[in-house]
DNA sequence: ATTTAAAACGAAAACGATTTCGGTATGTAA
DNA sequence: TTACATACCGAAATCGTTTTCGTTTTAAAT
């Protein structure tokens, strides 16, 4: 019934807890014979060394914290998969956190993982955080946080990113190179760094081609539940504002599909009329009628590569060796569909 | 640097740790005054209780696991958003394992958590889980424990499902009363429960309906990684080796916009020559052209209601109370779209 | 038989919080 | 003055492991 301790093996055969605690463990200084009996009966006990001990003494959970904006959603659930199998294959356990993209739940999560004792943390910032003490606490406790795809950089902690900027350069490029001349962008939120990034790379495209940045081209899309709709509405309000338009670079893949979802409601042809550029391959954009041009986001590897660093720093801070930030770039592929699939135009 | 104790706070009041201890928790017997400058100095140093030392005493972590075949996945995301964010409510930490579909880590895993002593697990099975000792392991432990989705029946503990027999039932009814006559079914792999009730479903609908049941026109499909390719696949066999089917109920969205994709390309007209209900109501399923049919499943609430029930039980057994388990069937509904659009066929 | 080294084991202190059970004060009533 | 509450506080045991530092036992050497 209630979980078997060292003391009650120790009871049964007759010696202390510590021979039994260090039978298990193999220490050199047991017989054989007593290390035998002592794993044989564990075994039939079913006995399973109780954590919360193990941890008080050894000062180590050996479970990590993940605080992410959003679970359901096709990049996040790849970041979460790769962290959580890189984990398990490290012996760590991943807690799991979702901040819905509100700054005073993260905040408050990233204090409960604290309490937890948590090794260590990784986490991608929810759209509204401005402030970072409570991210800076984390490090001045030397307790280590690695940072992924939304980042501050400002903070020092190491971080695994995409170049956002010229990720989105290449997708604005390639719209330039079929042909497009007024090409629109929908980003996301003002704050998020990679939303920023991913409009400076698509105004430098425009500039180093010679074609106007025009700000009444660039539509704010929250890029959060509404997304879908978000697209729909920013496709129709952008034919009212303009009637030139004949590129977009989408700042999310469910955004571009949402205006791909309009645009065919409303007959627009797409890439014909409009050609569209979206960001971070969703399974779906290889789907939907016509297919999205976009740029692949690699998720999986970026939790598994995230995880690897925290893991890096969480030995590191063991033996008392001080962590130095490392930022991490991965590389983003220009994905060729049929949103962009068009001979050159005019 | 290193997180601060009761026993330092006591230090600099000179005072001991018990009275720290009580003046956090509001012990009447200490007073105001002394509560007063205790709670002020705890704030001012930031102190956090050491959760494994909390946990130790208290024999209970505040903390579930769970485990899931597959985390990139629309129905299973959802899942686990509502357990996160109900375990977070009531104070709880949520442990994330993937199973991937296999046995052997499904049960490696729960020896984990196990080991972790968490109060409680929540899992839905990996499709090759046929034998159950690791479940009823857990059960004759008392640690509560609640399947979802992808159940068990045999094993004793509280499930959270949704009537999939009922729902295919629907789906193929629907199939019938828009005038289809050959209705194939694609189904998922032969294990799991949820799998064989909605072949049960499908079947008996045809025999309520006076339609033959034809083995042939049943095809399995993996519904794992692959499932979009696999619907690609079947879709193309399907019509090698029958041309008078005229509707499909095919068992997981993803299977069914496989199918849909490959039919669009091999000019089959849907619904016209094909109609098709798929399962689960993955976003997708409204996007895709035309868009499909489906079995709307609860996912998000199904999550949280699986919580709900082990936070329950979690609670039966602090108080040493009996565990009764419990079977809570959720409602689907039938979502009728585009691929199923048709006035009566002949 | 005695010494010495090696092998095998254990006592006890930690880890940090909780809680029981007493022990001082202080004040009030007899 | 004594008796008795009441209000405050603390010592110590406990949770289950780990690890240090002895201590005992055994075997080998003198």
């Amino acid at each position: 019934m209630k979980p078997v301790t060292l003391k009650q093996i120790a009871e049964q055969l007759n010696i202390s807890v510590t021979t039994v605690s260090k039978a298990l463990k193999d220490y050199p200084d047991i017989s054989n014979k007593t290390k035998g009996l002592v794993k044989e009966l564990a075994k039939t006990l079913n006995y399973k060394p109780n954590s919360f001990a193990v941890n008080l003494r050894n000062k180590e959970s050996k479970t990590i914290g993940l605080i992410i904006p959003e679970i359901v959603h096709h990049f996040f659930s790849n970041v979460i998969k790769g962290i959580v199998e890189q984990a398990e294959k490290k012996g760590f356990l991943v807690i799991i956190l979702q901040s819905n993209e509100s700054y005073e739940l993260e905040k408050k999560q990233l204090d409960l993982l604290l309490s937890q004792r948590v090794d260590g943390i990784l986490i991608s910032l929810a759209n509204g955080t401005a402030d970072f003490k409570h991210l800076n606490e984390v490090i001045d406790q030397d307790k280590p946080i690695v940072m992924f795809d939304k980042i501050a950089k400002i903070v020092k902690c190491s971080k695994v990113i995409i170049d956002d900027r010229k990720a989105a350069y290449a997708a604005t490029q390639h719209l330039i190179d079929i042909g497009c001349k007024r090409i629109a962008h929908f980003r996301g939120p003002l704050l998020p760094q990679n939303s920023i990034d991913r409009f400076l790379g698509y105004k430098k495209a425009l500039l180093d081609n010679n074609l106007p940045y025009d700000p009444s081209l660039v539509y704010i899309c929250d890029c959060g539940d509404t997304s879908f709709e978000d697209g729909k509405n920013t496709a129709k309000q952008l034919l009212e504002d303009h009637d030139d338009v004949d590129g977009i670079f989408i700042n999310t893949d469910l955004v571009a599909i949402g205006a791909i979802s309009e645009f065919n409601k409303l007959g627009v042809k797409i890439p014909e009329d409009i050609s569209i550029v979206g960001f971070s391959n969703w399974f779906m954009s290889s789907v939907i009628s016509p297919t999205l041009s976009t740029i692949d986001q690699p998720g999986y590897l970026m939790g598994k590569t995230a995880f690897k660093q925290l893991y890096k720093e969480i030995k590191k801070v063991k033996k008392d060796e001080p962590i130095i930030p490392k930022i991490i770039e991965l590389n983003t592929k220009l994905i060729k569909r049929e949103s962009t699939n068009l001979v050159l135009k005019n």
